[in-house]
DNA sequence: TTCGTCACG
DNA sequence: GACGTACGTGACGAAG
């Protein structure tokens, strides 16, 4: 029990502070756009300051915040306005306004507050950490420990006061007097004179031009504080340096009376009054119940034993200090629907006029410091790399770009070249050092609280990679768009540019040419480069800012959260891996396949009776129907005759001898030109091996694909095209895996349209196109014909994609009547099929999308067109989607949490390919006996505990020394 | 750049 | 009954 009277502050004390207002910031951006599902009211930061009372109070780490605190207060900047805006006007004046989606949060976090039961103090006339400078000094003196819960390095000149510390929960980090020496090379009691010289970009305090931290901790290290130092500053050897600080000694002085903190406020609360007081269970309840925080709620009422049934919801108002305008904007925003607040958000980004001759190219690397910590102090950066190549396993880094708030985006060149004089352009000197400009960028693309923004964030997620740079926490903007809205156009930039914020962007040929004349970036002169690379961040934030909120209306926000965002960092690591192929056995094989050609070559020139281009399929049909005036010819829409594969097939079935000859050329020069020769091409020099590119965005249903090369399509049906994925084999020591889930898509069939027979043949480990045949033709599955099996297989096939009898009919080799005969007898042996498929349809119809069972959505808008046969596409693609989709959302959940279950079992297994129902690894031989079942444990339960699927899934997975015999 | 063809699931 | 079809991809060579 503590004390419920106020009394002075002994040697025994804890005083914690909370500096409030911060923190606000940083949970906002470093949290997910949270909503109170009832009204859509913003309380994202609401929920992690609370959820940061609580651990303080309730559970707080004795490691990192030492004993109990005996005395707690959060304390809040009063307003924008304090006594340094009389020394300074200009002080804080660069500050963006908050985002409209936060504002409403600050009364109600001063709430939170009052609910917590803990002393929430601000002053007029002063910024909070003026009263937490004041608090902790009268503390001191009292004898007490001091813990400032808060990240901002002004905070640091208190660390001077013994049994001081700050402490930063977000990072789990504690920071004394050694801290400070860490971070900045100098004690505490330099700190003021440290920040006098460097100034603050983000509070707008001048200091000394041309000094960042770096120099001014050298300098203090060198003169011992800062009049020494400005009275001795002609004595100083670098020029600018000099002039510098002379001219701008007053410039320092005012600095100084800026970042210095008041310690003597005339405090309205006193100390006494922090002292901690009860929790009041139901009064904290009551307020958490509004917010509707149901975890927290669960968890002080279990920490407080109070009954959350009888506690009544208490009712907040989003009543705030900054007057009755922003009330009623926030009132009138809390009660828009998410939609219209989606599309109000959109409006806004689409208004903002987007200028290239505004952008800044960087060259200070103190100036590029300066830019971060608005960036810290925001949370927020649009982020965006330039490079050499679209192969990020061959790209050179050239530069990089960011923008702070729409409008104000920057470009670091780092190896750009300049002039292009005929004695060869050399390094742009003007340039930043890279490794300079990369250990700040490191800082802020791994700092937890802020936030990266970029357009398909794996490209740049591996370019950093390559600079042993994890970018973490991120948005795509692209995965935004995806999600809200596959199925309705592309996700590029320059599409989404102009789809959302009318406007097109500078397009790449135009800096860099295109074809033979294209110039790789470095050789872009450097301001030139800055409109281009400076527009994309800045578009890039505005899409963010257009984008996020969609995610609400669209329930889209798992989707993103749960089968894109954390896909984004595996497939850069699957990319990164890549596959060793072995080249002398594609060489070989591309030599056989040439010579297998030529001979073909000469037979057809002889059967034809002339030579003609065998590829071509307007002279090889002109040949055939024309000349030779071969039956059953079909016109292409362009005109030409059509010579596809089947029409060749029923020439050779009829005894012709060209048409054979030509298919057999066809699939050599097919597995020549596609396979031997391309993969040989794109082995990567440095790493021996070919790296895939998987695009997580590019189809309607949710299924990846795979390109340069499309590693996703190596063939595997025929006898010759198996020795291609016989190339693809292991490193030495290691052996490939291939885990593949069998019939995953009939699995998902029985279970969204819920067919008994279906669930029970899988649940009994049944054949599934023979026990299909078996209902249809009533036949015995033992000893069935295997002509009546392929036939039932057909029909399984046909259903997934949207059954139609003149398709059937055509993979059959049937009658069109034939075949619209089985699909009868199927829908009466399986009528839930029938119903679930015009229940689909009709879903669809008034939707305008289908869903996957996790939620996925992919929109088909021409489902209504007038066009019967453009309908008639719709609806069978919308039938297919649910399917095909769900079965892809699956094997991403399991690749989500392949590599940490893998880890777990400490195995070193390298997820290398994903090829939609398959996944193929590369295992240390001696691992392969363990690695197999966790392979096999994480697909078969990658539904679970999401959704429990009424049929079991099941996974072949075997090791060998290439794919082929893996497979 | 578009078309026809064909490799995969 | 029109319409012209199986669903989803990417890469190649030929031809415009």
């Amino acid at each position: 029990m503590t004390d419920t009277k106020n009394r002075p502050l002994s040697s025994d004390d804890h005083l914690m502070l909370v500096d409030g207002s911060t923190y606000i910031f940083r949970a906002y951006h470093a949290l997910p756009p949270l909503t109170r599902k009832s009204d859509g009211l913003p309380v994202g930061a609401v929920s992690g300051f609370c959820n940061m009372l609580w651990k303080l109070l309730a559970e707080p780490d004795p490691e990192l915040l030492g004993s109990p605190p005996t005395h707690f207060a959060v304390i809040f900047d009063h307003s924008s306005y304090s006594f340094r805006n009389d020394i300074y006007p200009d002080y804080k004046a660069h500050r963006p306004e908050p985002p409209e989606d936060l504002r409403p949060q600050f009364p109600i976090i001063r709430d939170a507050t009052r609910a917590f039961n803990v002393a929430c103090i601000e002053q007029e006339g002063y910024e909070a950490d003026d009263l937490i400078a004041t608090y902790t000094t009268q503390a001191v003196e009292a004898g007490a420990h001091v813990s400032i819960i808060s990240s901002d390095k002004d905070l640091m000149q208190l660390l001077t006061m013994p049994n001081v510390v700050l402490v930063d929960t977000m990072k789990d980090k504690r920071t004394g007097p050694d801290g400070v020496v860490e971070k900045f090379g100098v004690p505490p009691e330099k700190m003021i004179d440290l920040q006098s010289l460097a100034g603050d970009s983000v509070d707008n305090v001048p200091g000394v031009p041309g000094i960042g931290v770096k120099t001014a901790a050298q300098l203090l290290e060198e003169f011992g504080d800062l009049e020494t130092l400005l009275a001795q500053a002609e004595t100083i050897k670098q020029n600018k340096r000099r002039e510098n600080l002379i001219e701008f000694a007053d410039q320092a002085r005012v600095s100084k009376k800026l970042v210095t903190l008041k310690p003597d406020v005339p405090v309205k609360e006193p100390l006494e009054t922090t002292l901690v007081r009860d929790l009041d269970g139901e009064q904290l309840i009551g307020f958490l119940k509004a917010m509707e925080f149901t975890t927290l709620t669960r968890r002080v009422a279990t920490k407080t034993e109070t009954s959350t049934d009888d506690v009544q919801s208490a009712s907040v108002s989003t009543h705030g200090f900054e007057g009755a305008k922003v009330e009623e904007r926030v009132k009138a925003e809390g009660e828009m629907t998410p939609a219209a607040l989606a599309e109000k958000r959109a409006n806004e980004a689409a208004s903002v006029t987007i200028d290239p001759s505004k952008y800044e190219a960087v060259f200070d690397p103190a100036k590029l410091e300066a830019l971060f910590d608005e960036a810290r102090w925001s949370g927020i950066l649009a982020f965006d790399t330039e490079t050499t190549s679209l192969d990020p396993m061959r790209a050179e880094l050239v530069g990089f770009s960011f923008a702070l708030e729409p409008g104000r985006a920057y470009y670091v060149p780092l190896i750009h070249t300049s002039g292009d004089d005929l004695l060869g352009a050399g390094h742009d000197d003007r340039q930043m050092p890279a490794d300079k400009a990369l250990a700040l960028l490191k800082a802020v693309l791994e700092d937890p609280a802020i936030l990266k923004i970029g357009q398909n964030m794996k490209y740049d997620i591996s370019i950093m990679a390559n600079h042993d740079i994890a970018v973490a926490p991120f948005d795509d903007t692209m995965l935004l768009s995806y999600v809200a809205g596959a199925g309705t156009g592309g996700h590029g930039m320059d599409e989404l540019s102009s789809k959302w914020l009318g406007h097109t962007p500078i397009p790449y040929k135009e800096v860099a040419g295109s074809g033979k004349s294209m110039i790789t970036f470095d050789k872009v002169p450097i301001d030139k480069a800055t409109e281009y690379a400076a527009e994309d961040a800045d578009i890039t934030l505005l899409l963010w800012r257009a984008l996020k909120p969609q995610l609400i209306p669209h329930k889209a926000t798992t989707v993103y959260e749960t089968l894109e965002r954390p896909l984004v960092p595996v497939l850069a690591r699957m990319e990164r891996n890549g596959i060793k192929v072995d080249r002398q056995m594609l060489s070989r094989l591309s030599g056989d396949f040439a010579q297998g050609m030529a001979g073909l070559e000469a037979e057809i020139a002889e059967l034809a009776g002339e030579d003609f281009n065998v590829g071509s399929p307007k002279q090889l049909g002109d040949i055939l129907f024309g000349k030779m005036g071969l039956p059953g010819g079909k016109k292409t829409k362009t005109g030409a005759w059509a010579t596809p594969a089947s029409a060749l097939e029923d020439l050779a079935a009829e005894g012709h001898e060209l048409p054979r000859k030509v298919l057999d050329w066809r699939q050599l020069q097919k597995l020549r030109s596609t396979y031997t020769e391309a993969l040989a091409q794109a082995i990567n020099p440095d790493t021996g091996r070919v790296h895939t590119s998987f695009a997580l965005a590019a189809t309607t249903t949710g299924r990846l694909s795979s390109s340069d090369p499309n590693l996703q399509n190596i063939p595997v049906r025929t006898e010759a095209g198996r020795k291609i994925r016989k190339a693809f084999i292991a490193e030495d020591g290691c052996k490939l895996v291939s885990a593949d889930y069998s019939q995953i898509e009939l699995r998902v069939l029985a279970h969204v349209a819920d067919i008994d027979q279906l669930k029970q043949a899988f649940a009994d480990g049944l054949d599934i196109h023979a026990m299909t045949a078996s209902e249809m033709f009533n036949v015995p599955i033992e000893g069935m014909d295997p002509i009546v099996r392929r036939q039932a297989k057909a029909i399984n096939f046909g259903i997934i994609y949207g059954i139609s009898a003149f398709g059937l009919a055509n993979q059959l080799g049937i009658g069109r009547s034939e075949a619209g005969d089985y699909i009868k007898t199927y829908f009466e042996r399986f009528p839930g099929i029938k119903q679930y498929m015009d229940d689909t349809k009709a879903f669809c119809r008034d939707h305008g999308y289908v869903e996957t069972i996790f939620g996925r959505r992919a929109h088909y808008p021409d489902i209504k067109a007038s066009n019967p046969a453009m309908r008639a596409f719709n609806e069978r693609a919308a039938i297919n989607a649910p399917i095909q989709g769900s079965a892809a959302d699956i094997i991403r959940r399991a690749m989500i949490r392949m590599e940490p279950a893998l880890a777990e079992a400490k195995l070193n297994a390298k997820m290398l390919l994903q090829v939609h129902d398959e996944l193929i690894f590369e295992v240390p031989e001696s691992e392969v006996d363990a690695t197999l079942p966790v392979i096999e444990k994480v697909m078969i339960d990658a539904s679970n505990p999401a959704l429990k699927l009424s049929v079991p899934l099941e996974v072949d997975a075997r090791a060998a020394d290439n794919w082929d015999d893996a497979h």
